[in-house]
DNA sequence: ATTATCATGTAAAAGGTTACATGATTTG
DNA sequence: CAAATCATGTAACCTTTTACATGATAAT
């Protein structure tokens, strides 16, 4: 699936695979993350199969870059996935948190308030300052490319929907905080 | 990370791989799954580190028990865990359905319009099941293991957290229909 | 002086999914 | 009569992570 992820950039402009990890961790972190070892990989793969072209750029002091082109069928292998009716909604996400929390009461009820509690904290600055960044990101990205103003429309929906949940596990962080501290005995 | 999903359950009682699976399926499903065949090849390797013991049940009919029970190493591996501090709130998840949007623009404004709205239709029904059966599962397994009643609490918070999770994405995606209608042109 | 950035890659290991095999019993 | 449930397991495959290797330049 990182393959679409990768179509999906340099469809947009040529590009290598170093700019794509950081582009990717600009704009869809949020949903799509790779590690830029698997990216490499992935590209090389994407190479033999014909969907993208590479030609290396010589650099002076600095490694040679490979930069990356789309083909045609690469083009098409996109927009044929692209055309395919999406399945699920709901995706079905390991959330380790999630996991601890449910077995947590062997630990007792101070030493989980005190993990929430951090967790809270840590997590409203990240999120005030991701939500910023994130929405400069698309503004300027926007700005940047004219040509792709009608994509941005789709990239402002995408950061729109990690806004939401990351504010909605913000509140349940919140609350369940309070139900611990009413309902759970010491 | 399944470990210690597996030793959390055996915490509260011998169980065999097919019943963790069942009762994963029906507690957890929110933010965990794993496929049988992982559950059982997980289940050896416990057994080999010495964090669970295994029985063989002999029934007739039907193909013998496996049943397995967390040893105290187990126990206390399990506790070391859920002291940890928790890391991450947010997880990085991957999502196809946010993947395709992001790059859908070559689809057009009613392929994407059409694909947005049978999601949003399925998604809703499935959805209001999925949270009365969830808040059913909690109640019934309060009331059958009274001993577990400060656990119940925990169980309910997680089945919280995943009701605000998709009732979150089902209002993002009415938004997000709603904003490509008007922003979109033709 | 040390850390971050630019830039690409290989290799091993871990984690997870899918397919296959077996087979009686119960429910619709 | 077909499908679901009970019940365990192996093997192949795919994806992803982590570790390692290299090395100059720019910023703190």
């Amino acid at each position: 699936m990182l393959k679409y992820a990768l179509l999906g950039f340099l469809n947009y402009r040529v590009m290598t695979g170093y700019e794509i990890k950081a582009v990717m961790d600009q704009s869809i972190s949020y949903f799509w993350h790779a590690e830029l070892s698997q990216i490499y990989v992935t590209l090389k793969r994407l190479e033999k199969l014909g969907l993208v072209t590479s030609e290396v750029e010589p650099q002076e002091s600095r490694p040679d870059r490979r930069v990356y082109t789309i083909t045609e069928a690469g083009q098409r292998d996109l927009v044929t996935w692209l055309a395919a009716p999406l399945t699920d909604l709901i995706v079905k996400t390991k959330h380790p948190l999630l996991l601890k929390l449910f077995f947590a009461r062997p630990i007792g009820k101070e030493a989980l308030l005190a993990q929430l509690r951090v967790l809270l904290q840590s997590g409203q600055h990240y999120v005030n300052e991701l939500h910023e960044q994130a929405r400069q990101t698309v503004e300027q990205a926007a700005q940047e490319y004219p040509h792709l103003a009608l994509d941005a429309i789709l990239w402002e929906a995408t950061r729109r929907y990690g806004e939401r949940q990351t504010e909605t596990i913000l509140q349940w962080l919140e609350e369940t905080i309070n139900a611990i501290e009413i309902q759970f005995p010491d």
